[in-house]
DNA sequence: AACGCGGGGCT
DNA sequence: AGCCCAGCGTT
């Protein structure tokens, strides 16, 4: 375990932030407790995730699975449910996974050392060090996107946030002004800056309580930094679906657990070409992921005889649900999207 | 080291 | 249209 790294310079510049987090540090729900269960779920959901998008999720998820045992109780499936609509839906599968591993390993409660904290699915470095920073007094940084953003400006430092290496490079910044005992506040403090003040575009560089301190700030180069040379390119994905519809029912499929879209429903991606005769029309769909370009194509059948209906789901092994129900499954958003000028138009 | 993985907000 | 967000697991 790292410790007394400070640097009496940079040491400084952490007591500065921390004065100004215990002013001006977000009022957040998270914030109000010390249960290490609750410190994880909320680091997990908010991974890429911003606060405002993730925040009735958080609500919803703790209020169902107010504890491990809870969790670990529930069905893959109901937990996914809960995870609708935020996105890298591995996270919920990990979580679930997770909750067995604290059953199995460490006899439900939730482990306090960090090297146990980072054996749990889903849980990497960076969280690792928030939860025992916040819930055990761990002496570790929580180095974060807002880690590197600000740090890179502080020092003007160019290191390329978008190799491997990036990680314990800004550790070893952040632990050079980061003041003993104080690493739980430290990490959120550094969180509520990026997000308030030094901010990816736009920093409010005037108001920043280390703007004495920025060496990016100085030169009037902050726009330069954080400096990051990989980017991301979306390559073209198409789907084919077809909606296939009796009445308010219709047929749906579980997703498997490769690609996008982990484990959630979707409609069948084919049906038999003898029941082409009952093809109403066709839909076309496009929708932009982070990193896909998707062409979703639904092809919308109706089938009058329910009998036939009936024999089409266990030809193909298909769920048959009504729009109500559909609701409560996990449907990816483009589906849900098409299920909605469906039925409510 | 590189890649896959979502959805939403902002400029 | 591009970038970023309380990152992690797999290959």
């Amino acid at each position: 375990m790292k410790t007394n790294k400070q640097n009496p310079d940079f040491l400084c510049i952490g007591v500065k932030l921390l004065k100004w987090f215990s002013v001006h540090g977000r009022d957040l729900p998270f914030r109000k407790t010390d249960d290490p269960y609750k410190i994880w779920i909320c680091e997990i959901i908010f991974q890429q995730t911003r606060i405002q998008q993730g925040l009735n999720h958080y609500h919803r998820f703790i209020n169902r699975f107010p504890d491990v045992q809870t969790l670990a109780e529930a069905s893959s499936d109901e937990v996914l449910l809960h995870w609708k609509g935020l996105g890298y839906y591995s996270r919920a599968l990990n979580i679930h996974k997770a909750s067995h591993q604290i059953m199995e390993n460490f006899g439900g409660v939730f482990p306090q050392e960090y090297d146990d904290i980072l054996s749990l699915k889903g849980v990497g470095k960076y969280t690792a060090a928030a939860v025992h920073s916040i819930c055990f007094g761990g002496h570790l940084p929580a180095v974060d996107g807002n880690f590197y953003r600000v740090l890179s400006r502080i020092f003007a430092d160019d290191y390329d946030i978008s190799t491997t290496g990036a990680f314990s490079h800004f550790s070893s910044l952040a632990l050079l002004m980061m003041p003993l005992g104080k690493a739980g506040e430290f990490n959120q403090a550094m969180m509520d800056l990026g997000s308030e003040i030094c901010r990816p575009r736009n920093p409010y560089c005037e108001i920043c309580p280390l703007n004495a301190d920025c060496t990016a700030f100085q030169l009037k180069k902050v726009h330069e930094f954080p400096k990051k040379l990989k980017k991301i390119k979306p390559t073209e994905l198409q789907l084919q679906y077809a909606f296939v519809q009796h009445g308010d029912h219709f047929l749906i499929r579980r997703r498997n657990e490769s690609s996008i879209w982990k484990k959630l429903y979707e409609f069948p991606t084919e049906i038999d070409e003898k029941y082409k005769t009952y093809e109403l029309d066709s839909t076309e769909i496009k929708h932009k992921l982070t990193h896909r370009n998707l062409t979703v194509i639904i092809r919308h059948f109706i089938i009058k005889s329910q009998e036939e209906f009936e024999n089409l789901a266990e030809e193909g092994g298909f769920h048959i649900v009504d729009y109500e129900q559909s609701a409560a499954k996990s449907f990816p958003k483009p589906l849900e999207n098409y299920l909605k000028i469906r039925f409510e138009k």
